[in-house]
DNA sequence: CAAGATGTAACAATAAACATTACAACAAAA
DNA sequence: TTTTGTTGTAATGTTTATTGTTACATCTTG
């Protein structure tokens, strides 16, 4: 199975909040618009990411900042917060392989530090990528449309 | 989401395939006792990595070979051939972002490269390992287990 | 033909994602 | 202080993929 959109909406997110942030409040509903998503749904991963430390969310009035400087949040922290796979394993391995089987027996001691390599690299590029970076890019983007319209 | 643990199956069972093949016929009921799973899901793995050319299966007489030089074949073939994520992508993005959003317009344009550098580390790692490394660890880690029991 | 496999269809069970409704708790402005 | 808009969260539903299971037609060889 896929990492779950929670990451993509996540990432989405901070780049709302970096896009409207001065201009206007960005809420759950707000986020809703954009993404297209239950604000339900996003309210519980600003849940995941204030838990993080990552944003801050007002009670009551509403709204939502970053809580730390832009380059000091990577994509992998992001990818932690939400919680995209179980026990923080990105691999699911078959349950109860025979302990009467060699093979079976021994098979996490053949595959797991190999499983882990690989999930290693694609965690070192995650942290290679900083939310600074998502800002550049997004400004970017958002002004290349404007003067392809003009 | 994790990663289907088809992945997984599919590796324990080229494990078996080295450990057993010269002894015994590995079929699926065999298969299937070694991992613990049921073994039509077996034979749908099998059928999967069959159809890209990394193994036969002996229809009628039962059995399965490994169908190239096992330095030839890489995880990654593997992590392929069983489909664990949809159309290759390994990060589900959210289906509909608003097209009169400026973000939500301009997500894919902002993101898709970045995750397509976390994929293609993660499967540029996939690639880096063969069954002929994992037929090693497989041969060294159940000798060790024979010299601890004497 | 008989025996032991594979290939596959059909259906059930489970689990996670994601959607939706509802409402209490909260903070600030009127 | 009441109103307003928002967050936090529980409860429930829908959907989708995984995995399990039964059943059986098909195949190969003895």
């Amino acid at each position: 199975m896929q990492i779950s959109s929670r990451f993509t909406l996540a990432i989405h997110i901070f780049a709302c909040i970096d896009t409207f942030g001065n201009e206007c409040k960005v809420t759950s509903d707000f986020l809703a618009g954009s993404t297209n998503v239950n604000p339900v749904i996003i309210r519980k991963i600003l849940g995941q990411l204030k838990g993080a430390g990552l944003i801050d969310v007002a009670r009551g009035t509403g709204g939502t900042t970053v809580a730390k400087p832009l380059d000091q949040i990577t994509f992998l922290d992001v990818y932690r917060a939400v919680e995209c796979v179980e026990n923080g394993d990105l691999f699911h391995f078959h349950d109860n392989p025979n302990d009467s089987c060699p093979v079976g027996r021994n098979i996490h001691q053949i595959l797991d530090d190999k499983l882990l390599r690989v999930q290693s690299a694609m965690e070192k590029e995650l942290a290679s990528i900083t939310l600074e970076e998502l800002k550049q890019d997004t400004e970017k983007y958002i002004q290349q449309e404007c003067k392809n319209n003009s």
